[in-house]
DNA sequence: CTGATACTTAGCGCAAGAGCTAACTATCGT
DNA sequence: ACGATAGTTAGCTCTTGCGCTAAGTATCAG
């Protein structure tokens, strides 16, 4: 096990999806897919105070999504690949959950495209 | 185009993301997975009051993981498969990135641990 | 040693998320 | 018609998320 805090995989799920969920994390991570980068180049291309910045990067370090070391003024951000196979992970299960349902939810859908929808 | 309100991909990632983001939503989903239920039975398994647990259901069906119908007093709620395709969708573009940078990457991580970190 | 550069920390403000109770509406069963 | 059942709405609380400014620390360049 590598993991450090030995949270359980709920737990990590949250982290993670939530990490994912706002657009200018998902766009650092796009960037660092590239390759590593310092804490300035990632913020440059928002318009944004870096204070604030920096709080998306450590909200991505604690979920582990990336990876960062300092050396000398200037910190270096890498992703970290291995973290976003959780989402697979769940994915996949929930998938697996789904397999040979598929004719019991057509049917529902089927069915309801007879009726009126009352909200 | 199926999308009704006519939001941008990154906008119903958000949502999307935001909603996988809470265990109890997660596990609606994965009850959901084994077909249609009310909203009595999906709450019953949840130690949380009727109006609360209703809150996540429209968070789901907001960000379009769910559907849902009312017939006399029950509200039947079925999963929509075809919306975590988004989240299928935005872990292949990431990974288009990141393919062929795992030498560039692995370098980073080797250098790492060659040095001190720190906080 | 001094100024510029690259973060970092502290603290504030507003909006949203996630839970609750109380009270209401709309069937359904008898 | 009545009570029970299944949701629904309103409104309150507390916490967290996400942005800001101001001010501080730690290199690095000269």
């Amino acid at each position: 096990m590598i993991v450090s805090h030995m949270e359980n995989y709920s737990t990590q799920l949250n982290d993670i999806f939530q990490a994912l969920a706002d657009p200018t994390r998902r766009a650092v991570l796009s960037r660092l897919g590239k390759g590593p980068a310092s804490i300035s180049d990632l913020a440059d291309p928002f318009d944004m105070a870096l204070p604030s910045f920096l709080k998306h990067i450590h909200f991505l370090e604690s979920s582990g999504l990336i990876q960062t070391r300092k050396q000398g003024r200037v910190r270096t951000c890498v992703i970290k690949k291995e973290r976003l196979a959780a989402v697979d992970a769940w994915l996949s299960e929930q998938r697996a959950l789904w397999e040979d349902r598929t004719d019991r939810l057509e049917q529902f859908v089927t069915d309801a495209d007879k009726k009126e929808r009352q909200e």
